[in-house]
RNA sequence: GCGCUCAUAGCUCAAUUGGAUAGAGCGUUAGACUACGGAUCUAAAGGUUAGGGGUUCGACUCCCUUUGGGCGCACCA
């Protein structure tokens, strides 16, 4: 069914017609002043603007029609025009209980195909802090789109494709030479399984990447691994497709662990056998340029007022740059998905990288002009000093690490009554949805601070505190059940304490819009806390199961079950689990 | 050097994209309750929105400027 506000946005859009002015989009908000309405409508300031009227007037003459109807109460104008507007218990209580039947308020925007790059770990790399981001972040874009209908496919992009693995191989190469993914001669088939554990793989990167810091000549010999595997030599690759594989299971764990999930696993590798046809196009538009022993593109505009430095195509020693991997990316995108739009949940500093590559995309037509490439920067997540997160020497904290932490933090405060393996379970998930609701609710692009104590704070604006409570409300609606009470239908509002909850889940539809819109998830995650705390200051004053009146009963418990339809599904567009108990 | 970005209550963050009196959480102070799950609820104090100028009915928001952070500037990804 229809949106309260939506119909009521479109009954004033008809009421102000009538009165003779002409309006594109009529939009209602909530109130600033709620001690005048409950909802303001400022468009008779621009309308007074366009008909050079005095917008007090023009008010009045919107409110006077306005009165024709019964579903307001309390109308009034305002300072220079606002016009204030409250909603009969009637009307209120009305659409609620149609909207139980009906269950889902209709999503009036139309569809698009969307293809969303998030996540972006690197195969042998340990998955650290800084990919919490992106993954809890893009997974939570990518559940709110298909919310709203969008054909969503969401792709991790790993990271497989660069030096870091030519680093690791050749340090493998140089523990077991013997190894036959290194014997040149070798005519046999390779074993299927992988010499090495996962735990070991991710102790090489780090040795071999600060050999090659500090040895020319280490460096060089992994470059050329690397540009022999984008070659796909035999052996170098066949022990690639091993190391890809532990590795991917590993990243599946944690992200598992974390409620996350992509359609596709593809990496950067998957792009690469589009990489020639690729250069070769752009070859064919003129667009390829010889610096240095590089290919480049120019991708600089006239309208740039800083120099735009132009796009590496192909290393000057012949391995392709990331540039490169990212356009063909793209170009099997459009070939594969033909997506209306392609949208990237990637670190801010990310930018400049994306500028070029989507301007080579838009430069060369490989991407249509009316194909929208979408960046959605994040800030980072900081320690208390306002750098980078670490551990407490100093070392990069590993997203293991870290999901560890949280979950000790919420075994301090756990019931003593929950125990085993229960325990073990509950506290991962109170843990990781502690910890992504915390990541969620400032602004997507601002750096934060992250505060374990804070985070976990059983009393403030967290995730616990919303998961306890959601569970509360659970509870008391199985009691009611228990009990054989009848939870049906709304009938009465008792007073400002049950009737701010109606208001404010009145919001949900409008919150839901502006989030997709922006691409944040911060207006979610606070909506939340509000319709939850708004909720609990209702319960604390509110004897709900022995309430003796048995229509005030009934309509309190199918409020108590629309907010906790409500929270569940927000929590669930949020990527947070909901456990059974805490 | 050039560019991007940020600066809001003691701390951590918001502010419907230009709307009325800038809001939350924590912390502080003062309260409530043998509780349908107390891991709760109520209230108060706390602000020259970094400084200055401009645009207009109206600015945290847009423009200019000063100061101070963070980040980025082709052969790492």
């Amino acid at each position: 069914m229809k949106d309260f506000i939506k119909q009521q946005e479109e009954q004033l859009k008809s009421i102000i017609t009538e009165c003779g002015y002409e309006v594109n989009e009529v939009s209602l908000v909530v109130s600033s002043r709620k001690d005048l309405g409950q909802y303001q409508y400022n468009g008779a300031m621009s309308l007074a603007k366009a008909y050079h009227k005095n917008p007090n007037e023009i008010a009045n003459e919107i409110i006077n029609k306005m009165q024709e109807y019964k579903d307001y109460t309390n109308l009034n104008v305002a300072g220079p025009g606002f016009i204030n507007i409250s909603f009969t218990d009637e009307i209120i209580t009305n659409y609620f209980n149609a909207l139980q039947e009906n269950k889902k308020v209709d999503i009036d925007i139309p569809s698009k195909k969307i293809v969303i790059d998030y996540g972006g770990p690197n195969v042998a790399k340990t998955l650290h802090v800084g990919h919490l981001r992106s993954a809890n972040i893009g997974e939570a874009i990518k559940r709110l789109a298909k919310y709203m209908n969008y054909d969503v496919i969401s792709d991790v992009h790993l990271g497989d494709w660069g030096r870091p693995l030519g680093l690791v191989i050749l340090e493998l190469k140089n523990i077991h030479p013997e190894w036959v993914y290194f014997d040149e001669s070798f005519k046999g088939e390779y074993p299927d399984t992988c010499p090495i554990t996962n735990e070991y793989l991710e102790k090489l990167y780090p040795i071999a990447s600060n050999k090659a810091k500090e040895d020319e000549e280490y460096l060089n010999e992994a470059r050329i691994i690397t540009t022999k595997l984008q070659q796909k030599e035999k052996g170098y690759y066949d022990l690639w497709k091993q190391i890809v594989k532990i590795s991917t299971d590993e990243i599946k764990r944690l992200y598992d662990i974390l409620n996350i999930s992509f359609d596709l696993w593809e990496g950067e590798s998957d792009a690469d056998q589009y990489v020639p046809e690729v250069i070769e196009y752009l070859k064919s538009k003129g667009l390829v340029q010889e610096s240095n022993g590089a290919l480049i593109m120019d991708v600089s505009n006239l309208e740039d007022n800083s120099p735009m430095p132009p796009l590496l195509l192909v290393k000057s020693n012949g391995s392709v740059s990331y540039e490169t991997t990212d356009l063909a990316t793209i170009w099997e995108r459009m070939k594969k998905f033909n997506p209306e739009e392609i949208w990237y949940v990637v670190d801010n500093r990310q930018a400049l990288h994306f500028e070029q590559v989507f301007r080579a995309a838009y430069k060369s037509g490989i991407v249509p002009n009316n194909v929208k490439l979408e960046f959605f920067g994040f800030g980072t997540m900081n320690g208390k000093d306002g750098k980078p997160f670490k551990t407490r020497d100093g070392g990069v904290m590993t997203l293991n690490t870290l999901i560890n932490l949280v979950k000790e933090e919420t075994l301090k405060n756990l019931n003593e009554s929950i125990k085993g393996e229960e325990r073990e379970e509950i506290s991962t998930i109170i843990g990781t949805g502690t910890l992504k609701y915390a990541d969620l609710l400032p602004y997507r692009a601002t750096d934060y601070i992250f505060d374990i104590e804070k985070f976990s704070d059983l009393n403030g604006k967290t995730g616990v505190y919303l998961l306890y409570s959601t569970l509360r409300m659970k509870s008391l609606l199985e009691k009611a059940k228990a009990n054989n009470i009848k939870i049906d239908k709304i009938s009465i509002i008792n007073n400002d304490s049950d009737r701010s909850i109606y208001l404010k889940l009145l919001e949900e539809t409008s919150v839901l819009y502006k989030s997709l819109n922006n691409k944040s998830l911060n207006e979610i995650a606070e909506y939340l806390y509000q319709l939850t705390n708004t909720y609990n200051s209702f319960y604390s004053s509110t004897r709900v199961i022995t309430e003796e009146n048995t229509d005030l009963r009934e309509s309190w418990l199918v409020l108590t079950e629309i907010v906790y339809e409500t929270n569940k599904t927000l929590l669930e567009i949020l990527g947070i689990y909901l456990p059974n108990k805490i």
